[in-house]
DNA sequence: AAGCTGTTCAACCGCCGACCT
DNA sequence: CAGGTCGGCGGTTGAACAGCT
C-alpha cells in the first residue's frame, strides 16, 4: 500500500506562517475546535495542509504553551527523563507542562547536549549512576509505568473513579492542578483568547532570551498563559516529580 | 560595514499504530 | 481480514539570527 502525501493538492503553501494564518487557524479552532484536521484548512480557508495546521497549533498557537528559556529544574528534568525514556520527547513533554516534544527535542539538541558532555564524563559518581539506571532493575519501560504514569489519563480516570490510593495521593499535586485547569479550557467561549497586540503579556517577553525576542517583536503575539502564574506551577511540579523519584526509594539520588 | 560561521528553532517529512469501513 | 484514513511521533532541514573576524 502506498500512502498519498500529505499535501498532495497543488498550491497548498509550505514553510513560515504568517499572522493572518494564524488569526485564521487560532478563530477557527475557538469557534469549532479543530475536529478533523485534515478537513479544517479547507473549512477554515487555509492554504494549509491539515498536518501543517495541527503542528502549528500544538506547538506554538495552543493557549497552554510556555514560551522562554527553560529553567534549570526543567532542564534537570529534561535530562534525567531523558535519561530513563530516551528519545522518547511526547512522553518527556507530558511532564513538563506547556512545553512542546518539538520544544524538548531542540532544547536538547542544541543545549543540553553540549551541557552533558563534561557531565558524563565527569566522575566516577556519575559512571555509577549510569550503571544503576542502565540495569534491568531500571528498565526505562518499568521505570516509566511505576513511577512516571500519572499522564493526564491517569489524573482524570483516578478523578473519576477514586478507588486507588495510590493514584489520588496525586490529584492535589501540580500536575493535576495544571491539567485541570487545562482541561477546562473552553476555546469556543467568548473569553477565549485573540491575537491582537495585548495577546502577549510583558512577562511573556521579557522572559524570552534575546533571540526569541526579535522573533516575537516581528510576530504576532501568540502565549496566552498567565506566565507568572504557570511559572510558580511549573516549578512546583518539578519538585513533585523529584520527590516522586526519591519517595519511590529506589532511584539513586542524584 | 561586509562576509563568514555557528546556533536556534519552526516547520517539514516519513513512518507507525489505532481506528474505521 | 484488507485497505484506507487519521493523528501523533521522532528525525531532519533550512531560514533567520547572533557573533566573530
Amino acid at each position: 500500500m502506498v500512502r498519498a502525501p500529505c499535501c498532495e493538492k497543488m498550491g497548498l503553501k509550505k514553510g513560515a506562517w504568517g499572522p493572518e494564518e494564524d488569526q485564521i487557524l487560532v478563530s477557527y479552532i475557538q469557534q469549532h475546535g479543530h475536529g478533523n484536521w485534515r478537513a479544517l484548512p479547507e473549512k477554515a480557508g487555509l492554504l494549509r495542509c491539515g498536518k501543517s495546521c495541527r503542528l502549528r497549533w500544538t506547538n506554538y498557537l495552543k493557549p497552554d504553551i510556555k514560551r522562554g528559556n527553560f529553567s534549570i529544574k526543567e532542564e534537570e528534568t529534561i535530562i534525567n527523563l531523558h535519561e530513563m525514556l530516551g528519545n522518547r520527547w511526547s512522553a518527556i513533554a507530558a511532564r513538563l507542562p506547556g512545553r512542546t516534544d518539538n520544544e524538548i527535542k531542540n532544547v536538547w539538541h542544541t543545549l543540553l547536549k553540549k551541557k552533558l558532555k563534561p557531565y558524563h564524563n565527569k566522575s566516577s559518581q556519575d559512571s555509577k549512576r549510569h550503571s544503576i539506571i542502565s540495569n534491568s532493575k531500571y528498565d526505562p519501560k518499568v521505570l516509566e509505568n511505576s513511577y512516571l504514569s500519572t499522564t493526564k489519563d491517569d489524573v482524570t480516570s483516578s478523578q473519576q473513579s477514586g478507588s486507588s490510593s495510590e493514584i489520588s495521593s496525586l490529584t492535589n499535586s501540580p500536575i493535576e492542578k495544571m491539567t485541570t485547569k487545562n482541561e477546562k479550557m473552553d476555546y469556543s467561549s467568548e473569553n477565549s483568547l485573540h491575537i491582537n497586540e495585548s495577546f502577549w503579556s510583558a512577562d511573556d517577553v521579557n522572559c524570552l532570551n534575546k533571540k526569541s525576542k526579535a522573533k516575537v517583536q516581528s510576530r504576532p503575539p501568540l502565549n496566552a498563559m498567565e506566565t507568572v502564574g504557570v511559572d510558580s506551577k511549573i516549578d512546583d511540579s518539578m519538585d513533585f516529580w523529584y520527590n516522586l523519584f526519591i519517595s519511590a526509594g529506589e532511584m539513586p539520588e542524584f
